[in-house]
DNA sequence: CACCATGTTCCTTG
DNA sequence: CCAAGGAACATGGT
């Protein structure tokens, strides 16, 4: 579930194990994952780089490079909906979705993506368009409001907007409207100063708490079936319970809500699913 | 079979 | 210019 949580607890790992190593060669499996590049260029490109620094920016990844003979670069990943990035065995069995390897000196950086809406590039104008960073020390609520201000958009729409803030998904943009008892139906610009100043308190304490948890699907270090150490992006077996008990809103439709009891609703907004409690989101 | 799904981008309509 | 809606991308789960 990769929104701005899940992405940085995947970025801790990463930068555990990354930094140092050199990539000695590449593997495309699906082409369009890596667009506008050709696997051929981007072979050629990424062979001999170092992977220095991985950093993370709202739902993207970034891969910082060192490149004897060129100018540095830097890699830009997204999970999309069903990405996932591992470190595998370099000799290991790749699973049956993975959409590009990075292979390493004994390892290899293995991104697999069942749905294929991930990207795996050098082109960074995705990540030029975004908003601030929510966590970051500069985002001041005064930010957030400014950012909301004269807007007629339906408050979680906005809130999705990469733009105004990045790294907020559908995921989280119900839960921190719940913590900040905001109706997510409200338009943006019709929030008063204490209505924004709660929610940027709820979106921070909402995504600071994901990411502690180690994010809404735990990691599984045990891989699948690899018998491997290193980590593994995505569901286990046990995840399933941490991840619904954490959720307030969140796919809750019918439940009720555990501040005030009333039924949780849900409707469409933007063509995508909105959790809310009629009876404390106002 | 129908419908749902964590995301982004582009296009059309009002 | 803004807001809203749909489609496309490609696949898997219920």
């Amino acid at each position: 579930m990769p929104e701005l949580p899940e992405v940085e607890v995947l970025k801790r790992h990463l930068a555990e194990h990354l930094p140092g190593r050199i990539i000695r060669k590449v593997q495309v499996f699906h082409p369009k994952v890596i667009r506008p590049h050709r696997p051929a260029e981007l072979g050629r490109v990424l062979a001999g780089c170092c992977l220095e620094g991985v950093a993370r920016r709202g739902k993207y990844l970034l891969f910082f490079l060192g490149a004897p003979h060129h100018q540095k670069l830097t890699l830009v990943g997204h999970l999309g909906m069903t990405g996932r990035f591992y470190l595998a065995d370099r000799k290991g069995q790749l699973p049956a979705h993975a959409v590009v390897s990075l292979l390493l000196d004994q390892q290899q950086l293995v991104f697999e993506d069942p749905r294929r809406f991930g990207r795996l590039t050098l082109d960074t104008t995705s990540v030029e368009r975004l908003g601030p960073e929510p966590l970051d020390n500069q985002f001041t609520a005064q930010h957030l409001q400014k950012r909301l201000a004269g807007s007629r958009q339906a408050i979680k729409v906005r809130l999705m907007d990469q733009r105004v803030v990045a790294g907020v998904g559908n995921i989280y943009a119900s839960e921190a409207l719940w913590r900040a008892r905001i109706s997510p139906r409200k338009r943006a610009g019709q929030l008063s100063r204490e209505e924004c100043q709660r929610l940027w308190r709820a979106l921070r304490a909402t995504l600071r708490e994901a990411i502690a948890c180690g994010s809404t699907i735990p990691l599984d270090f045990a891989g699948r079936e690899s018998g491997q150490r290193l980590f593994y992006y995505g569901a286990s077996e046990t995840a399933g319970g941490h991840y619904q008990e954490r959720l307030r809103v969140y796919d809750g439709e019918g439940q009720p809500c555990r501040r005030c009891g009333a039924k949780i609703r849900r409707a469409k907004q933007g063509g995508r699913s909105t959790f809310w409690c009629p009876g404390c989101q106002r």
